[in-house]
DNA sequence: GCCTTAAGGGAACTGTGGTCCCGATAGTGT
DNA sequence: ACACTATCGGGACCACAGTTCCCTTAAGGC
């Protein structure tokens, strides 16, 4: 049997890509105002000025659009700069994830986008892409920390930039401990202490 | 005008209580089994026993009914040992956590109390205070260690115990990293050398 | 053991999220 | 420029989550 095409794949372009632009503009706007639970495809049809009919057949539940959403984000994604100083590199890093997670509506839309993930396998597959794409953006500030000899050689650039990232995620999801530059200063120098004993390899 | 007191909290023995726990029981294994998403008022009714009626009057929503249940197993959340070596300790942490998170029923339970506390304020305040309990229960390691010297007289016990959850809530979460005894040993080492560089103060 | 009334349970009801059908519009290959 | 058909959009429709009503049961104070 001949597989059927998922709609929209056959002429993505004009009216199509525009249709998916606004309601992708939508979803983030609705996601970041009223979290996952509020992405009602009906609502988003109507604010995005397209037809219900057309949300349900292309994009069919939340969390698949929000796994759209998702992929758009990890292919908008750009690569970072890296200075030539692991302890700055990091803690540039952890400031930048800082200032996304505690950004009013940035903040809400990653906690929207995780909680889509842990609803829908889709979702969290488009999660796990989105955040391979930006832990590799700054793994190479790592590398070349590597190669100048400021870290064992058996780091794990991947691993390091992770480090820096989860304790500010734990904070936000687990803990609600307070996010501060405080917070993502220790978090860059935990991590870095880390690395530097040899325990990211 | 008198606040009316929520249903159940006026006679909260007997019956009341046998459907509360009824309930509860009935929820965790859904959230286990289908996630937040699957988590049906009307069909925890069924499965519990219960009037659904009984459901939407008692708890209302699904994520008041997770929060109910993250405040009971706050409550049932008891101490742990303290060997007196804080790298057996943390490793021991470490290994605990690995094995909550990646047992099949405890793994998903956990998921989808979170993806619950991201959609509902509710369930967010339970899960802080639920991490708040399990993270002082094991603060006391940490105390002992700083006591005994092996760690910055300023360490902080509870960022300690953070850091070594962290990265495995991030991997769970965010990047979708294998979880294995590796990955558990490697976090309570990092957590370790972090302490020991004093960057958890 | 009795009385008061809080809490539970059944069943009918309703608003709306999601589906279906079909005509209108506009990409895309020629 | 034309033709073919993928995709969109409006509106009717339907199933069911969530509410309401009211009677029954049993907690808790005396």
């Amino acid at each position: 049997m001949a597989a059927t095409p998922p709609p929209g794949a056959v002429r993505p372009g004009g009216r199509t890509a525009r249709v998916r632009e606004a309601v992708l503009e939508a979803a983030a706007d609705t996601l970041a105002e009223k979290g996952f639970e509020g992405l009602d495809l009906g609502e988003i049809a109507r604010i995005a000025g397209v037809g219900k009919t057309t949300l349900y057949r292309r994009w069919g539940t939340p969390g698949a659009l929000a796994a759209d959403l998702l992929q758009d984000m990890a292919e908008r994604s750009l690569p970072r700069s890296r200075n030539g100083d692991i302890d700055q590199d990091l803690r540039d890093n952890a400031r930048l994830v800082l200032k996304t997670l505690t950004d009013p509506r940035q903040g809400r839309l990653f906690k929207a986008l995780i909680a889509a993930s842990l609803c829908n396998d889709q979702a969290a597959q488009a999660l796990r892409r989105f955040y391979a794409v930006r832990i590799d953006e700054w793994a190479g500030c790592v590398t070349d920390a590597v190669e100048r000899g400021d870290l064992p050689p058996a780091t794990d650039p991947r691993r390091v930039i992770a480090a820096v990232s989860a304790p500010l995620y734990y904070a936000l999801l687990n803990t609600g401990e307070p996010l501060d530059e405080a917070a993502a200063d220790r978090a860059a120098a935990a991590a870095l202490a880390a690395a530097r004993a040899g325990a990211l390899t």
